[in-house]
RNA sequence: GGAGGCAUGGCAGAGUCAGGUUGAAUGCGACGGUCUUGAAAACCGUUGACCGCUCACAAGGCGGUCCGAAGGUUCGAAUCCUUCUGCCUCCGCCA
């Protein structure tokens, strides 16, 4: 959600931005909800305050044993009058609360302007793709040729875009989530095992309500939703929170499966275990001061490159433009990882600044540390990473001529010391 | 799933089952000050959030709202009624 002052006091920037955003949406109209809430505010707590001061005067009548029906009855008529404007009230709030409630943050000035995925900027490149001197394989291959993947079976238990992973492929995802966890706890993380369904409004807190429902598995008979992210739960940990500041920066993570309906994406990425219904990420979440919280930026993702890095795994990294970006992100960096089937790169992690966008929808404050107002804080979250498209990239990127996997060094210890994925028995 | 109990300010804890100067006693904590070489102790003072108006979105002032949440009764509700949520205890069930 937008600080609705910063919008009533430079409504044509704002607007300007929400356009690079691509959003469009009548500001004067807006602004006009906004007056007549003000001119109602005022109209009711002076009708209040009459009240309450006739009030105690009625109690000192009473007391001192005389009759006030005279006055109570004028009262009376001034409740119903306060009980009508308020109804009014109500709905002009709620009429500003539902445009506000789907309009995007702003993007930082640093972001790429631009209406979608093309105008994404390169940052920088880490490693080199090999070159294959035999004729690779795509993950599903080389999966199924090692009997550790089979999506036949799992769509027979389930449906299109689920997974199953039999002996090394369950040990490997293992292997590559406590490898990534235990990373991040070494950076100062704490880990947090937190529910995979949510209430509606932790949904509405992170912004994946009320805009993009459809996206969501939702269990109607108890009104719940599937995270489609651990963002959820991690950020809504601390709503309605004040943080003591000198805490601060919070710096969590935690694997949990992620359930996405993937509305609109029906013939992109239909094979294999790219684009899946459930898919298991570890992601982190910061809840930091608005002082540095593009520093912090800069550190999450670093943090999420470090398991790249560790796995020897190709990448770059993408600023997203204002075109692409999430809705409540204020810049978004993406980690895009070497695929050598698809002779490309292909995001693997996402890491956003959301500043106060999820703060003031959740009520996440702070003191500061120097004193003074407590203040919204800033939050941010990275995968770090998705588990199942880094078992493709691990898969893909590290495949032998023979079939067989090499295991980088770093998760070896992960994997009893194994050194490479052969066929299964 | 069944039965019962409880929800008050940073914490503890009054006030609720006689509704009226109670944003809320008291204690602790925290902050400022006096005292002290310094500290402790003692003493004095301060100590929530949000919204509106005035206005520089400051300070100050005025007003409003908030005693788990949402409604209701009433001239007036922390106090009465309804619903919901959370926590605790007992029974049942279960990994």
């Amino acid at each position: 959600m937008l600080d609705f002052s910063k919008i009533r006091q430079n409504p044509e920037s704002v607007t300007a931005a929400l356009a690079d955003r691509g959003t469009t949406f009548d500001v004067d109209a807006l602004l006009r909800l906004d007056e007549k809430r003000r001119a109602v505010i005022q109209q009711v707590e002076a009708l209040q305050a009459k009240r309450n001061e006739t009030s105690k005067q009625i109690g000192e009548v009473k007391r001192a044993g005389g009759d006030a029906e005279e006055v109570m009855a004028q009262m009376r008529a001034v409740g119903e009058e306060i009980k009508d404007l308020d109804a009014g009230r109500k709905a002009v709030d709620e009429a500003i609360a539902a445009i506000l409630e789907t309009l995007p943050n702003l993007a930082h000035e640093s972001v790429p302007v631009g209406p979608d995925e093309a105008a994404n900027r390169e940052e920088r490149r880490h490693g080199t793709p090999h070159a294959y001197d035999f004729e690779i394989r795509d993950h599903v291959d080389i999966g199924e040729a090692l009997g550790i993947l089979d999506m036949s079976r799992a769509a027979k238990v389930t449906g299109a875009r689920f997974s199953a992973q039999f002996g090394m492929g369950a040990r490997l995802e293992r292997a590559l989530a406590a490898y990534m966890i235990d990373l991040h706890a070494a950076a100062g993380y704490t880990e947090v095992l937190t529910p995979f369904l949510v209430s509606p409004e932790s949904m509405h807190g992170t912004g994946q309500l009320p805009k993009f429902a459809d996206d969501a598995f939702y269990i109607e008979k108890d009104d719940l939703y599937l995270i489609p992210t651990s963002e959820v739960p991690l950020v809504n940990l601390h709503r309605d929170e004040t943080l003591d500041g000198s805490a601060l920066p919070l710096k969590y993570c935690g694997l949990t499966p992620c359930f996405r309906r993937e509305a609109g994406s029906y013939g992109r990425d239909t094979r294999g275990l790219i684009r899946v219904h459930q898919f298991n990420k570890v992601e982190m979440v910061w809840i930091t001061d608005s002082e540095t919280s593009f520093e912090s930026l800069e550190a999450i993702t670093a943090q999420a490159e470090s398991v790249l890095q560790g796995l020897e795994l190709p990448y770059r990294v993408m600023t997203l433009s204002t075109g692409d970006m999430g809705f409540g992100a204020a810049k978004t960096y993406d980690l895009e990882v070497w695929l050598p089937s698809q002779d490309t790169y292909r995001e693997i992690s996402s890491c956003s600044n959301c500043t106060d966008f999820q703060a003031r929808r959740t009520g996440i404050r702070y003191k500061p540390a120097e004193g003074g107002k407590s203040r919204l804080a800033h939050t941010l979250n990275g995968s770090g990473l998705a588990v199942g498209r880094t078992l493709v990239a691990l898969l893909e990127n590290h495949q032998q001529a023979d079939g067989t996997v090499a295991i980088p060094e770093a998760l070896r210890p992960y994997l009893g010391g194994l050194d490479s994925i052969t066929p299964r028995a």
